[in-house]
Parts: structure tokens; sequence; C-alpha cells
RNA sequence: GCCGGUAUAGCUCAGCUGGUAGAGCACCUGAUUUGUAAUCAGGGGGUCGGGGGUUCGAAUCCCUCUGCCGGCACCA
């Protein structure tokens, strides 16, 4: 028989016959490691104990304690363990497929009452009754035809039409746990009582389309999620309960923020208090704007259906356009306009009033463009996913040879933006051509390669998000980690040579002829809207003093004090501070819990003492304690505090 | 848009198998002058999301529309 070696993670190789299982090598290393094994990595895949290997690889040999391979494991058994369960007690059910995600796992089943939250109950229950069985995970490689036949004899179309989409040179894994056997590409664990019992949950149910196309059958998605232990299930379950306290819903009611009613489905009621986030930030980024050499316009938000066949909108877009017919009895002449879904054609009227010359260029130009999209109803979520918004929207003019200066110029005020308002980990995902795009080859080189250099100009490397850059050109995404692990994609940086063309945008260049200038269509923020619920859930709730729509309240303790309170509300709103006076007959337990759970950041609490003294008890939100401070300090010190970041 | 769920007082929610609505907090009034996360007492407040139907009778059952929630699809 022939030979293989096999090398360890400690660079030991040792020989053995060809077609040795991970189960057997772990065996002939040691007993112990026999009984902990779970799974193997060959050459960097993982591995089932029972798969054969063939010739010369690296080999690790997975226990419990191997994170990736045990989650890997238990979530995957889990998915098919819950499949097991629904087919016992429903055999009718069609499975389909199953895999691992993030925490836990999916299957989708196809099913024509509605699972309920019962069923769960009854599922979960059949599951651990499974688990308890202990029964033996076995595997056999089948040919094609014959798992074919065999699908179809048990009406299982879709695992059908999963092995019609195996490219012909994979081998057909057939697993089987008891009785109850499925299509799958595996590792798996030896015996179904290797999962952890009390360490999953099945969470919810919901409708996923059949292989994600919207065209083809509504399925039955039900999620679960695993860990090793109880202990680490809980965490996650807090975690998640955690997580749906800083939802920023429901902290724009608690914090009197925001609402939304049912008569502008998709549209933001901004209250005062979330007006003035907003804009303290707005005023923020037209400084910042300013200072990198940007100008601000703004533009019509009705405008004729002519621009947008002009820009290509009408024809591309119009399903998420809301359109404005204009009454005869009202209009001079009957008219179809459209709201504006984006602000780049009306930038591109601005640009085209007068000639332009290549000294003009780079000219970037800026609007908080006030959009509307027609987004599907299934889409909208709270201020995050909205029908009307407002973009940081800006337009940089250019030609292509400053394409990559603008650029890394672009990247680094991003990177200073980011950090002010306390994202520093984020990211940079690269969108190469797609397969449908214009222009040549040459040119999506030469964008490409500067789209690159720009990142490595800056400091930044990226991921290749290949094929995903829009028809006329590359992308840069700018996707930021929040407070609690989630991504974010805000900023977004579009290299357009094809809106210019459609437009008939021109400059003269230094050879006195007439050129097509680039448009890079670039936001930081994305919308402010979407941000700010960004910011609201990154923060819990408790923004920075600066951006902090109330910033200081002044309580008394006793009524003797109102009158000083409200000359402390004085001396705070002279220095720029936004303060109110909480002078209501209540004790001070009951106004600091108020106004603590109100998110408020400094409350200042004033009793016969303060009065006496001048001075104030400074007590700042999750503080267990409050500092004494002179009335003049205390108000240096949260002025100093209160100025945006970029004015410091 | 699709699948499922859901809609009761400002908020969070109760209201079993149909018999014309209830709690806590909030709000208002009064008392209390209070030292860092809820002082006490009293009071007002809802055509039960809209429309239609079944029924002697509908918050409750059915149909339909709308919003919202969880996913899926979408996100130029």
């Amino acid at each position: 028989m022939a030979q293989i070696s096999l090398t360890f993670p400690d660079g030991n190789a040792r020989a053995f016959d060809a077609g040795v299982t991970p189960a057997e090598v772990a065996a002939s290393i040691s007993k112990s490691l026999s009984k902990k094994a779970i799974s193997a990595s060959v050459d960097g895949r993982h591995h089932d104990l029972q798969w054969p290997i063939e010739g010369d690889a690296q080999i690790a040999i997975h226990t419990m304690d191997d994170d990736a391979a045990a989650y890997e494991l238990i979530r995957h058994d889990l998915a098919h363990i819950m499949a097991r369960a629904v087919q016992e007690i429903w055999p009718d059910v069609k499975v389909t497929i199953g895999p691992v995600i993030n925490n836990g796992w999916y299957y989708d089943f196809d099913r024509v009452e509605p699972f309920t939250p019962e069923d769960l109950g009854r599922i979960e229950k059949k599951m651990k009754e499974i688990i308890a069985k202990k029964d033996t995970v076995r595997t056999e490689v089948w040919e094609r035809p014959k798992a074919v036949s065999y699908y179809e004899e048990r009406g299982e179309p879709y695992k059908v039409e999963l092995i019609e989409a195996i490219p012909g040179d994979e081998p057909l894994r057939m697993y089987w746990h008891g009785d109850w056997q499925d299509l799958c590409r595996g590792p798996h664990l030896q015996h179904t009582g290797q999962v952890p019992q009390d360490a999953f949950k099945l969470m919810s149910v919901a409708g996923a389309y059949w292989r994600g196309d919207s065209s083809r059958p509504m399925l039955q998605r039900i999620y679960g999620v695993a860990f090793k232990t109880k202990k680490e299930l809980d965490a996650h379950l807090t975690m998640l309960e955690e997580a749906a306290k800083r939802d920023h819903r429901r902290l724009g009611r608690e914090m009197d923020l925001f609402h939304m009613q049912e008569e502008a489905p998709g549209q933001v009621f901004w209250h005062p208090n979330g007006w003035n986030i907003y804009v303290t930030l707005q005023d923020y980024m037209r400084r910042r704007q300013r200072e990198n050499g940007y100008v601000e316009v703004n533009t019509p938000q009705v405008v004729d259906r002519k621009l947008w066949e002009a820009s290509g909108h009408w024809e591309k877009y119009q399903d998420h356009m809301f359109i404005v017919e204009v009454d005869e009895d009202h209009a001079r002449e009957k008219s179809m306009n459209a709201l504006k879904p984006m602000n780049c054609p009306g930038h591109v009227q601005v640009y085209n009033q007068g000639l332009k010359s290549y000294r003009d260029l780079p000219l970037r130009m800026a609007e908080f463009g006030s959009c509307n999209r027609y987004e599907p109803s299934g889409a909208l979520h709270g201020i995050m996913r909205v029908r009307g918004f407002t973009q940081d929207d800006a337009h940089i003019f250019c030609t292509e040879a400053q394409i990559e200066d603008e650029t890394r110029r672009f990247i680094e005020m991003l990177a200073a933006i980011y950090a002010d308002l306390g994202f520093t980990s984020w990211r940079i995902k690269f969108s190469d051509r797609p397969d449908q795009r214009i222009g040549s080859d040459e040119s999506w080189d030469r964008v490409e390669a500067a789209l690159r250099s720009a990142c490595e100009a800056a400091g930044y490397s990226f991921e290749l998000n290949p094929g995903e850059g829009a028809f006329y050109g590359p992308k840069l995404e700018f996707v930021l980690t929040d407070a609690i692990g989630r991504d974010w994609q805000c900023g977004t940086l579009q290299v357009d040579p094809n809106l210019p063309e459609r437009l008939d945008a021109t400059y003269i260049g230094q050879d006195g002829a007439k050129h097509r200038p680039y448009m890079l269509h670039r936001a930081v923020l994305g919308s402010f809207e979407r941000f700010i619920g960004i910011l609201i859930e990154d923060s819990a709730g408790r923004l920075p003093l600066w951006l902090a729509p109330r910033q200081v309240v002044v309580a008394t303790i006793v009524s003797e004090a109102d009158a000083y309170a409200h000359e402390v509300v004085a001396a705070l709103r002279k220095a720029g501070l936004r303060a109110e006076v909480d002078t209501r007959n209540e004790k001070i337990n009951y106004k600091v819990r108020e106004h603590s759970l109100g998110k408020v950041p400094a409350i200042l609490a004033l009793g016969a003492r303060e009065v006496e003294e001048r001075s104030v008890s400074l007590r700042r939100l999750g503080d267990k304690h409050q500092k004494s401070l002179s009335l003049q300090e205390c108000v240096e010190v949260l002025a100093a505090e209160a100025t945006p970041p970029d004015l410091r």
C-alpha cells in the first residue's frame, strides 16, 4: 500500500498508509486525543474524522477546545438535527439548505402551514431527544444518478436541484443520523450526542426565497443560535437584550428625538432634541467641507422628467422615484416631474452654467441634499432606511489625472471626521469592474489603479469586492464598526465618467479644446438620518457633550435655590451651552433619575450650600459620584468639552 | 415587493373559549422643601389602527386596507 507523509502543527512528519482517516491518525497519537478529537484540518480544509486522506498533507487534529472547528461542527450538526426533528414531526415538510452563520445557523423548509412560536418549542424538544439518542453519524459518497433518483423518489425537489448545481467532479456526500439522512458537504461530528444539549436556542422563523431569488418560492427559515456552553448562550441572549436597549427607535422616543407616523411612512418628524443633533452635525460637516475646499450649493427638489431622462434615472430607476404629475387646472402645462432621488444631475446643471476651464478643476461641489426615494415597504427601518433623507453629498469634477489625489484627500478627510465622531474602527472595501460595464478596459485599468494608489498614499489597505463596482466605474465603500461590533457602510466614493457624458459637462483644456471631466460621487456620513441612528446606537444614547441635544440640566434641591438656578442657566447659555432649569417641586433623587434616563450628560444640583458658596454640584451621566466646583470653573470645563472637536 | 407576526390610554402591557375596557409609569391637582436613579394622596384620559362583514351583541370571529416588527429580496 502506498505511503503518505502527514505533517503535524509542530513540524514533525510521519508516514501513514494512503487512505488513512484523521480518526486513525488521532488514535495513533494517543488514546486521549482519539477520544477528544472532533475533526481535523487537512491542508487548511476542515475535514471530517472519517474522510480518508490520499496524499501528503499538513494535518491538525481538532478538539472541542478549538473554537472555530467546534462552533462550526456544533452549529452545522444542529442544522441537520433540526431538519431531522422537523421531518420527524411533519414528514411532508421538504428540506433545502441549512448553513452555519454568525452565532448559529438556519435551515430553510418548504411547508404549507406556517411555523408558529409553539412549533419552535416542539422542534427544540424533539432536537433534545435526538441529541440524547447519541446516534452515530455515518457518511457515504454516492454516485450522482443514485442521489438524484433517491431524492426524486422521496419527493425532495430542492435537493435534486442542489445536486444538479454541484460541480461534476465534487463527491456527493450523504450523511445519516439514525434513519434520517441528508445531502451535505460536511464535515460533521461523530454522533449527535456531541452537541451540547442546553447551549442552543431556536430564535425565529422568517420567510426566505429559495436560492435568494425573489422569483422563486418563498420558504420558511428557522434561525437558531448555538454555543459550547449554556453560559455562552446566556451571555449571547443578554447581549441581544442590551442591544435592544440601544435601539435608536426606542432611544428616539425615550430621549424625545423624533417620531414617525403612518401618514408619512419612511420620513422623520424631528423633535427639538433630535433636530439639535442634526443641526450640530451639519454645522460640523459644513465647516469640515469648507476647510477642505468644497463649495456648497442647493438644487431643486421637483424636477421635470426631461432631466431624469437625460441622466438615465427615468429609464433605470423610475420604480424608486416619487413621480409628481402636475394637474392641468393648476399648471399652465401638464408636466411629469419627479422628486430628486439623487443630487448629481442637479450638480451637473450648476457646473454647466458658464464655461469651465481646466483651471477650475478640481471643483468640489457639496450639497446637504434632501432626497426622496420610493424604497420598498419591507426595506424601511426606523430612521436607518427611509424614503426621505439628506445626504452629505458632493461631486468632485476633475480630470482623470486628478482622481488619485482627490481620492486620497477624501479618505484623509473622512478619517478625520470618523475619528471626531468616535469611530476609530473602520475599513475600506474596493469594488472593481463588473461584468456589465461601459468604457474601455484601458480606462478601467487606469481608474482602478488610481483608487488603489490613493488608498496606499492615505495609508489604508482595502479589501477587494470583486465585480461589485457600478457599471460606469469602480467605487470605494467605507464601513465602520460600532460599539457592539456591527458594521455600517456609510462613506462612499464612486468614479463616474458616464454622467458628465450624458449631461454634456465639459471644460476647456490647456489645448483650447473641450474635454469631458470625471465626476467623483462621494459622501462621508451617507445620510444624516441613518448616521444619527448609528450614533445613537453606538453611544447607547450617551452622545458626547458637543453632540448631546440637552447638555446640562440645572436641578434645584430646595426652592430657595430657584433664583440662583436661573442665574446658573444664564451663565451656561452665555457660554454657548444648551442648558435647562428644573425647579419642579420634586426630590433631587427624582430629578437625577429622570434626567439620567433622558441621557443628559451633565446634571447640576443646587441646594442651600451651593447658593451660599456660589458653587455647583456636578454629576456626570454614568458617574456614581458628584463633584463640587465653582460656577465659573464649571462653565469653563463644560464649555470646553462642548466645543466641537474641529474647533478645539 | 414577498413570507410570518403584530396594532388596546402619551409609554409598557393585561383583557380565557364574543356580553359595550383595566394596571403600572407618565400627565393634572393638592400636600410635602426634599442632598444625587422613583415622596404621598386624589383626579382626568381610550369611538380598542381604518373600512366592511358575521352576530341579539365584536377589542375578541371573518374579509380588506394601512402602519409597524422579524427576515428575504432591494439599497442606483
